[in-house]
This record gives C-alpha cells, sequence and structure tokens, in this order.
DNA sequence: CGGTATCCCCGGTGATACTG
DNA sequence: CAGTATCACCGGGGATACCG
C-alpha cells in the first residue's frame, strides 16, 4: 500500500567498502539477489502482467510459498504492484513498478551473457570424459 | 588447474523453464549469484590483479574463510585465476579469466543500477517520518 | 602472507496441507 | 484462484583460532 514510487532504501549495513565510494553493484544485489527474483523480473518484463498461477507456469519449478513469499519481497522493495481486481474468482494481477522496469538493462545483461557464455548440460548422459 | 579457457557447464538444475527456451538469467544467476561474488568481481574488473589481503581490504568486511569460500567457487567456475608468485613471503595474485572478464557489461549494469536507482541510507537517524 | 580447520547459526528454501 | 500455515532442512555465511 501506499504507492510510493520513491526508491527502496536499504537498510542492511554492509553498503559501504572500506575507503571506497557507494558500492552500486552491491546495493544492487541487496535487492535483486534473491534465488528467484531475476527470473521473476525477467517474466514480469517480457509479459507485461501476469497473475500468480501464470507465473507460477512460466517459472515452472517454484512452490507456492517460494513464489509468494518472493512477490512480497519485491512489493517492499518497490519493484513490483500488486493488483487486486474484484471478480469472481478473484484474480491478482502482478507488473512491475518504474523502479521495477528500471532494471530492464541488467536483466538484459544477465540473460545476454548467461546465453552467450554458459554452456547448459543436457544431462541425458554425462559426456564428460573425466 | 588445467588451465582450460572453456565455459563452465551448470550441472544444477532448474534451467529450463516449463516450455520456454534455457533461461539466461537463471544461468547467469548460478554463477554470480552468491552474495559476494558480484562485488569480488567488481573488485577484480576495477584493479586488474589482486592478493588475497588486498581484496579483502578492497571489501572491508568479508572473512578469511568466506574470501577464500568465494574465490575458491569462482576459481571452479572458470571466472577467476590464480597465480601463486614463489617469493618470500609467498605472494598470491588473483585476475580474472577471459571469461571472468566477459562480465563486464553485467556488473557495469549492477552498478549503475545500484548507484542510480537505490538510496544508501546514512543510519546516523532515521528521517523517515512514518 | 595467505590461507585451513572447526564450529555454529540463521534464514532462505522447500514439501505438504489447508483456506477464503 | 491465490494464496496462508506449518514444519523441517540444509548449507551459505560468519566468528574464532590455528598453520606453513
Amino acid at each position: 500500500m501506499t504507492e510510493t514510487n520513491e526508491e527502496y532504501e536499504v537498510t542492511q549495513m554492509p553498503i559501504w567498502s572500506a575507503g571506497e565510494e557507494w558500492c552500486g553493484v552491491t546495493a544492487s544485489m541487496q535487492l535483486i539477489g534473491k534465488k528467484w527474483h531475476p527470473v521473476i523480473i525477467s517474466r514480469l518484463l517480457k509479459h507485461g502482467t501476469l497473475r500468480f498461477n501464470q507465473l507460477q507456469d512460466e517459472i515452472g519449478d517454484i512452490t507456492n510459498k517460494v513464489l509468494s513469499d518472493s512477490l512480497e519481497d519485491l512489493q517492499q522493495k518497490n519493484l513490483v504492484a500488486r493488483t487486486v481486481v474484484n471478480e469472481k474468482p478473484v484474480r491478482v494481477e502482478y507488473e512491475l513498478t518504474e523502479q521495477g522496469k528500471s532494471l530492464k538493462p541488467v536483466i538484459e545483461a544477465l540473460h545476454k551473457w548467461g546465453t552467450t557464455h554458459v554452456q547448459p548440460v543436457t544431462n541425458d548422459e554425462d559426456t564428460l570424459t573425466q
């Protein structure tokens, strides 16, 4: 609630590194460094708006609780907005806030690097010599 | 050892999301999604080569064990190279591999977003109205 | 200097079941 | 449909001490 579009303020401590300026990398990681956050955000970036179960299907192997917790965390951080549409049955929609959308370059960088520099292992058989 | 410059192969499972193509975001997070990895990498990107204690000083609040563990992990993932210089006392240098250096855009994106969109909280007093 | 070796703790993650 | 409510686990992260 209290739809403020302000920046989320980091309260955890280790933000400053000794003798260095503010570490933006650490700051970012505190907001999106959780296991499922980047995937969730990338999904919302791609589809715009998604409902709970849609999100769950998109991601595939995430439990209710974990998805719920993650979304809650993302809301607190003002990266995701939750909208309840009073229909029958109730529909709940999730979308990125402006803050969240501003993460696009970050997610794209992650995606690009992942697809370019990481080799997936199709584990039908280990083709490793050792 | 065995200085292969190949791509690290992901062995953990949840790489594919249901009905979707390879998820590069998840892949990336499996490699650099640990708490200290991005900071370490950003430090090495900035300084090129650093010794153990230099790295520790740069980061500030990281213990021996954790830094050691993180570096070990980064080596396994072929992102960081370790060189032992036999002097007295022994000098050990860490630098990014080519793989590691290729992360530059990612780290830059994280840094830029963090410095632009996250407000640091200098906790001398809570200036929050609520 | 550049690490190991222990030990411990907490919370992120997860499985399962239940609800408005 | 969109979640809570429990309970449990496991390992990343950390403090401290020791070593070649």
